[in-house]
RNA sequence: GGUCCUUUGGCCGAGUGGCUAGGCAAAGCUCUGCAAAAGCUUCUACAGCGGUUCGAAUCCGCUAGGGACCUCCA
């Protein structure tokens, strides 16, 4: 069995072979740092953060790049254009690094609330301005990038001439040759197609630095092919980001680091797709973004609560990464219910004894569960189907609720198929899909507190005291806390 | 306008040509002091039309709806 990748350049899955044994390089486009980060946003993280983590599980060493846009251009959503007038004081002037330090602080918060493993480098743009400067040199001496009043531009058409420029995104290149649409700069292109490698900084632009060509700033697309070339390599296992990336920024890249460095830059190519919301893609420029921060407040007329960073986490990975996911609150509502039920059978699992049973009574059950656990390596092998384990894990639930009410007898199971049970789950629901409880930290002084008035409750009822056991179950409740009464009469609780 | 994708039961979503995806909601039952939880059961759909095939949600064509990219965008 061995794990294959669906391959956006060649729009098939292909078996992922590594260029050096043991180890993968992947680079993942990371967030512009000039805004809150949102719903949308989320899906690439996570679901290459999935990616990451499937690799080290299959022992592969990852390097994991993941970068950081903060150069460009940099205004604050709201502020007056003014702001940036040079004749305003330093003080009450925009700093671009203020945003970017804010909006980054905010964005590896989120990443950590959603339990995303922290890429192994976290390049930013403004940091290698060197690297791509070198790079646009290359391009330029190599013949495929010409300089205009300071700015520079790449040849798109002789590109096109020798290399298959538009093939990742599937684009026609007489078409864009003939777009007839209005852009900045356009006059000073050769062709449309052209894109900016470098550009000149007009007077008021506040992000600036000095090159062969005059002060400028970076194009767009150059930072992630400068700083891929430099942490990964001239070609590299995996390139991943949002399938709204595949043109023009990936096309680019490719076009960029193929003059550069003779080669073509990335194995496989994935690209997830897109989160909508009424049947539309969250953006910006659709003014429909749900940011993370209102998600996990509730505060958003669309939301009816607040919603769990893992809630958000389950309800991504419960729809395939190629496929376009409908948000909705409904639908996270749903999500938040299901995943809290597979979490507390989860729970239930690992505080299950093991037993010493050789034999499995029930041969049927017992290969049915194996089939289903054996299934997760084979799903996640498959282009990383989330969606497929934790379809199987909820077939289990049942039977792990049914273990512990004993509706399922002990030795019904093996030992050893009891104990797989247990590994898998932990391997794959914490390890893989990197999912976590909701409950939060472990606070053993307010455990020891709900333990006792659980056993009040527990001596109430003995008496059939009800006044007493309902009031504690009530007044808990409204604290957020559930108390479940049990086949055997134990109690278990949980927050709501 | 160009390129491409998509249309699955009340909702969200997997789906490799033949075998129950799964979740949520809803209904019934069991358990139960009540409630909840849990278990069992029911709800069996693939936009429309035509074609290929022994057999299609799955392949092909047409029609209709929705969307993405072509400009910053995860």
């Amino acid at each position: 069995m061995s794990l294959k990748i669906y391959n956006s350049f060649s729009r098939t899955k292909e078996t992922f072979v590594p260029i050096t044994p043991g180890y993968v390089g992947m680079y993942v486009c990371g967030p512009t740092v000039s805004g809150e980060s949102h719903l949308g946003h989320a899906r690439p993280y996570i679901s290459f953060d999935v990616v990451n983590r499937y690799l080290k599980y299959l022992g592969y060493r990852v390097r994991y790049v993941r970068n950081i846009t903060d150069a460009g251009h940099f205004e604050e959503e709201g502020r007056e254009s003014e702001d940036k007038v040079s004749k305003k004081a330093l003080l009450e002037k925009l700093e671009p690094m203020e945003l970017v330090q804010k909006y980054s602080n905010l964005y590896h918060w989120a990443m950590k609330q959603f339990n995303c493993t922290e890429p192994s480098i976290e390049p930013t743009a403004t940091g290698h301005i060197i690297e791509q400067i070198v790079m646009i040199e290359k391009i330029i001496s190599a013949g495929y990038a010409y300089e205009k009043n300071g700015s520079v531009y790449f040849d798109v058409k002789k590109y096109a001439a020798n290399y298959d420029y538009g093939k990742l995104s599937g684009r026609i290149i007489e078409d864009l040759l003939e777009t007839t649409r209005e852009l900045d700069g356009q006059e000073e292109k050769r062709d449309r197609a052209d894109f900016a490698l470098w550009k000149a900084a007009p007077p008021e632009h506040i992000m600036r630095w000095k090159s062969p060509w005059g002060e400028g700033f970076p194009g767009w697309h150059i930072e992630c092919s400068a700083m891929a070339t430099k942490y990964l390599g001239e070609t590299f296992d995996i390139h991943g980001g949002g399938m709204d990336l595949q043109f023009p920024h990936h096309e680019s890249e490719i076009a960029q680091s193929t003059i550069c460095n003779k080669v073509a830059p990335v194995n496989y190519w994935m690209h997830n797709n897109m989160i909508t919301i009424n049947g539309r893609k969250m953006g910006k420029s659709y003014n429909n973004v749900i940011k993370l921060t209102e998600m996990f407040s509730g505060n958003h007329p669309l939301l009816s609560q607040p919603f769990h960073p893992m809630t958000i986490r389950f309800f991504i990975l419960q729809s395939h990464y190629r496929s376009t996911l409908d948000f909705s609150n409904e639908a996270l509502l749903a999500s938040e219910k299901a995943f809290k039920r597979l979490w507390e059978a989860y729970e239930v699992l690992q505080s299950l004894p093991i037993g010493a049973h050789e034999d499995a009574k029930d041969e049927q059950l017992e290969a049915k569960l194996l089939k289903w656990l054996l299934e997760f390596d084979e799903f996640m092998d498959d282009d990383f189907s989330t969606p497929k384990i934790l379809a199987n894990m909820f077939e289990i639930a049942p039977i792990i609720n049914s273990l512990k009410d004993g509706l399922i007898p002990e030795g019904t199971l093996s030992s050893s198929t009891l104990l797989l049970m247990k590994q898998k789950f932990a391997i794959f629901l914490e390890d893989i899909l990197g999912l976590q409880g909701m409950n939060g930290p472990k606070n053993a002084q307010f455990e020891g507190m709900i333990d006792l008035l659980i056993a009040i409750r527990k001596d109430a009822k003995a008496k059939k005291d009800f006044a007493t056991s309902d009031r504690i179950r009530l007044q808990l409740l409204e604290l957020g806390i559930h108390i479940n009464d049990e086949k055997d009469g134990n109690m278990s609780w949980g927050r709501i």
